[in-house]
DNA sequence: GCCGTTTTCGGCCCGACTGTTTTCAGTCG
């Protein structure tokens, strides 16, 4: 009997507590869901154990009723209460809900006045105007949930890269059982390590005679001869544009290459594995993160690829959150967490005082946790431990471009992270310089996700990102990398036009939880996407060049 | 739904913005 974990309940409990929302529960009691599941995504003893031991109500925000439903989904996966409420709150209100500008009480609305029960029908019923007719409507918001609508109609069947990776691994799994089946690879997006992907492909090498499916769900299968894998491979994997510049290629060196073959004269080369296709070339392997259609394959061509930056280059962390704000582990949990993943530091970054939803920093607070850092150092230093607390901060940027303490405070802090957290309708000229203004000042270290865009949920803001890289270039404040897989930001497209201004970037998970400090590959991949190479990323430092650099900086600027 | 030694009931993180109103509810971070 398959249990369920942490993980698994705690998406339950979150999902349990959306639809309750959709039924126009009190505020208070899904809020408590969304609690107790944060709180599960916290644990430090696998929940099992917890159960077993009847702890489940000595978390905080557990009480009675959520243990029992906690011990229930941890059991079987689901639990009464959610699978009536699947029943009552259709798909479809979830989808109303997850647009911008749509709460809760707007949906029940939709549905209760108008029958409104989907992206359909919302659709139907803004086009014959019946939306903007409704108390609290009105034609802007009828407006605005248009254009939601076609970013939702656009984000459909997509997936962002962990969503995409599970699947494509669970798909691998399933195949490589097939009879026959001697190698799959999955391709396409996924190989590509894009930030969000249609649905996979795989490409299956099978023994002569083998029967194959041709799909698997929504999946494409594309079976090749052993002397053909890597052909199909590279085709099934793209992208089209580098595709067509490999073709062209081909062409100019008398080969002529297609999916159905690498050919020389009439004569059929082989092809067991890519990287023969990019020695028949003339070529060495191209990464698949690369292959973008980006000027790779000339850049392959003059052996100028870049050397990739790697999970392994890293050599700590700069933002993410704990209890001192809106995170959910303490400065010690995250700490040794980091120092378990066999990192040398661990840059915190709280939110700062301005965001008050989240719990930002007072100038108490903040010598509170600096009391904490210095414990937590002191202890490590007493161990001969070679690792570090960075006490850093993400400031918001408040909307006239300053930061959110006064300098002695700011000059307290080892690093800051700028980030814009309100105010993300403002004209895309005022709004850079807001920004450019915060990059401006001397105490800023990293630029915190640039556009503020959430993938597949919202787009960023609105903002002028070369003139933005080339303040921080000037300024030599460095870009940060958002690891988390929803942001991503800033997008890969840009980071080669960063490294070309001279700007440094730093790969940050953001986390506020242990479990998120683990998301760091995902930035590694599109850092890889973007040509990013170790030499220019912030926390491939060591420990003691990266104190150097920020000591340095601060010397420049802060009252001695 | 959870929580609490001043509470077993009445709070719960909160302030700004937006678009709708004509004084405010809903959404968002």
């Amino acid at each position: 009997m398959t249990e369920f974990d942490a993980y698994a309940v705690a998406d339950r409990l979150d999902e349990l507590g959306r639809r309750l929302e959709l039924t126009g529960e009190s505020s208070f009691k899904v809020r408590a869901y969304h609690k107790s599941a944060e709180v599960l995504r916290a644990l430090k003893t696998p929940l099992g154990e917890l159960i077993q031991a009847g702890k489940l109500e000595e978390l905080p925000g557990v009480g009675k009723a959520i243990a029992e439903k906690i011990e229930t989904l941890h059991r079987s996966g689901t639990h009464k209460t959610l699978e009536r409420l699947r029943q009552e709150v259709p798909d479809g209100l979830l989808d109303l809900a997850g647009l911008p500008g749509l709460g809760a009480k707007k949906v029940l609305q939709l549905r209760k006045e108008l029958g409104v029960d989907g992206l359909d029908a919302l659709e139907r019923a803004i086009d014959d105007g019946r939306v903007e007719q409704l108390k609290g409507f009105g034609a802007k918001l009828a407006s605005s949930l248009k254009d939601a609508l076609a970013f939702a109609r656009r984000s459909a069947g997509r997936q962002r890269m962990p969503e995409a990776a599970a699947e494509a691994d669970a798909a691998l799994e399933a195949v490589r059982a097939w009879p026959g089946v001697e190698r799959a690879e999955a391709a396409g997006e996924v190989r590509r390590r894009c930030e969000t992907t249609g649905p996979p492909s795989l490409v299956v090498c099978a023994a002569a005679g083998a029967r194959l499916q041709e799909r698997l769900g929504a999946m494409r299968v594309r079976a090749a001869r052993p002397d053909r894998f890597g052909l199909a491979l590279l085709y099934e994997t793209g992208s089209e544009a580098h595709l067509q510049a490999l073709e062209t290629r081909a062409k100019e060196r008398g080969l002529q290459l297609g999916s159905d073959g690498l050919k020389r004269g009439g004569e059929d080369l082989p092809a067991p594995d890519e990287a023969a296709v990019y020695a028949a070339l003339g070529l060495p392997f191209i990464p698949p993160e690369l292959r973008e259609g980006q000027g790779e394959v000339e850049a392959a061509a003059a052996g100028r690829l870049p050397r990739l930056v790697e999970d392994g280059d890293l050599r700590g962390i700069l933002h993410a959150h704990t209890t001192f704000s809106d995170g959910n582990n303490t400065l010690e949990e995250m700490a040794e967490t980091v120092r378990g993943m066999g990192l040398e530091y661990f840059g915190v970054a709280d939110h700062s005082q301005s965001a008050r939803y989240a719990g930002g920093l007072s100038p108490e607070r903040v010598a509170r946790q600096h009391e904490e850092a210095d414990r937590l150092n002191a202890k490590y230093a007493a161990a001969g431990l070679p690792f570090r607390i960075l006490k850093g901060i993400e400031s918001d940027i408040r909307e006239d471009g300053s930061l959110d303490y006064d300098d002695a405070t700011l000059a307290k802090f080892d690093f800051v992270v700028a980030s814009v957290h309100s105010q993300f309708h403002l004209p895309r000229e005022a709004q850079t310089a807001r920004i450019g203004k915060a990059l401006a000042h001397p105490a800023t270290t990293i630029l915190g996700h640039a556009t503020g865009r959430l993938l597949l949920r919202r787009e960023g803001y609105t903002v002028d990102v070369e003139r933005i890289l080339e303040a921080c270039a000037e300024h030599g404040v460095v870009v940060e990398i958002n690891a988390h897989p929803v942001r991503l930001d800033l997008d890969w497209r840009w980071h080669r036009r960063a490294l070309e201004l001279g700007a440094w970037l730093s790969i940050n998970p953001d986390s506020h939880n242990t479990a998120e400090l683990k998301l760091m590959p995902y930035g590694v991949a599109v850092a890889r996407k973007g040509g990013v190479g170790p030499e220019r990323v912030l926390n491939a430092l060591g420990l003691a060049a990266l104190r150097e650099r920020l000591a340095a900086r601060k010397r420049a600027w802060a009252p001695a």
